[in-house]
DNA sequence: CGACTCGTTGACTCTCTTCAAGGATAGTGG
DNA sequence: CCACTATCCTTGAAGAGAGTCAACGAGTCG
């Protein structure tokens, strides 16, 4: 088996758990929600559990959509890349995600495991004939992904339109409105990512982002206690930031 | 009722149609195709036509989304509006393209006629009891959000990380794809947008999208007969701007 | 024919990138 | 325990690509 860090491995080497969908800390956000109780024996059998280690890739761009996944646990990065080796990460996933977009046959993205991940895996065919078997399955795929694409748009609108400044904001506050949790007035970041992907999710370049970061931190908008979390000092300041100028 | 160039009118003003789903031209390619014949009867009690013109607006962001659409003929854009006027273009839509995104209860974006216009419109909530009563709408539905969203990564890929030529390249491309037909080699776009559309699109601004295709027609890739249309010279040489450098 | 819109072109500016160097932190091995 | 290395982040100086500002040409409409 391949050490610790390579960026190579895939889920093939993942472990596979004993995992059930009756205690699945995701039930109530992937798209199984309102999948009766009784059913889920039945849902059960399609799925496979997987736990993938901090850096593995779960499926690649281009490659068959064999199988469609739900992000139960940790944390997960979307990504294409051109030929030259200029990459656009075009989401972050965590804990309720769906995974696995396809354009007709073919994934439309890599993805990549930001931290110790776990994972639920459906066969492609078969999740079809859920959403015959399942017409709430239906419902909240339709939503989830309406849901995907709006959050698309508004990064489209941060990468055509918006400032370096206005973008560093933009991701600070969808992180926060992600995975942030307020302590009295006070909200401290977990940021899973390092600079290359935030730049690469911002359509920028590390020195920018790191520059900006330097400068929110200047005018007391944000602290860095660390590389791994940003504390939001003035969220308001934050907010107007990242959509006005 | 408002001129013909009016911006404010909504579909509130449309000609209300008396079209059928039988002979809709888009039969094969919305998300109503595998609905079967003799069903048919039963989805046009729930789907009004209408015909809007050029320049008319069909939703507003964040607007409550009371109606989901089809495009059953001629041209929208999708955009989204920034406090101080800055616009990103989301997407053109064709006949056949399903309208009316929504993050939960909102529209995501304002559509606007880009040319004469015919839709058929479903109040939202009867169609979410259609996707129980038509598990195949379902079905379809979430093919078809699947590529609309890989559509959108392509779009982030090229907002993030493309240079103007390519931006245009790709522009170029992409709508050749959905609306151009070849005529013994020779290929001529009809360009039902204007510059500042395009440049709303692509992340630029109308000079540097004027600049690139004058840039373009000197190395004899395209040529512009007139406003309206461009023709390819030089298919596989745009091909090749378009996602490489 | 003037007024307007739209697209093109030129000159200059500026934001962000590129190139380069230096700090901080963690892991490794003598 | 402390160099040694590697990785990540920050900072600075210079450069480039696209933006801004401005003028002009072509087509359209009243």
């Amino acid at each position: 088996m391949a050490p610790f860090d390579s960026g190579k491995s895939t889920w093939k080497n993942a472990a596979l758990l004993d995992a059930t969908c009756v205690d699945c800390d995701v039930r109530n956000t992937a798209f199984c929600d309102g999948v009766p109780e009784r059913e889920l024996a039945r849902l059960e059998t399609l799925a496979t559990f997987l736990e993938i280690r901090s850096g593995e890739t779960i499926i690649n761009e281009a490659d068959p959509s064999e199988f469609i996944f739900n992000v139960t646990g940790g944390a997960v990065k979307l990504y294409k890349l051109m030929a030259d080796g200029r990459r656009q990460i075009t989401g972050f996933l965590f804990a309720g995600s769906f995974l696995g977009v396809s354009d007709h046959s073919e994934y439309a993205y890599t993805a990549e495991a930001l931290a110790p991940t776990s994972l639920c895996r459906f066969p492609r065919k078969k999740f079809e004939s859920l959403l015959a078997e399942f017409p709430t399955i239906g419902q909240r795929m339709v939503s989830i992904l309406m849901d995907d694409l709006a959050g698309a748009q508004n990064q489209m609108l941060l990468l055509g339109r918006k400032t370096a400044r206005e973008r560093v904001a933009s991701f600070l506050v969808l992180l926060s409105t992600r995975t942030g949790k307020k302590e009295q007035g006070r909200e401290v970041l977990p940021i899973p990512m390092n600079r290359v992907d935030i730049a690469d999710f911002l359509g920028l370049t590390i020195e920018t982002v790191s520059r900006t970061l330097t400068s929110l931190k200047k005018d007391n908008i944000i602290t860095i206690p660390d590389g791994g979390h940003i504390e939001i000092l003035d969220s308001d300041e934050l907010a107007a930031i990242s959509e006005h100028l």
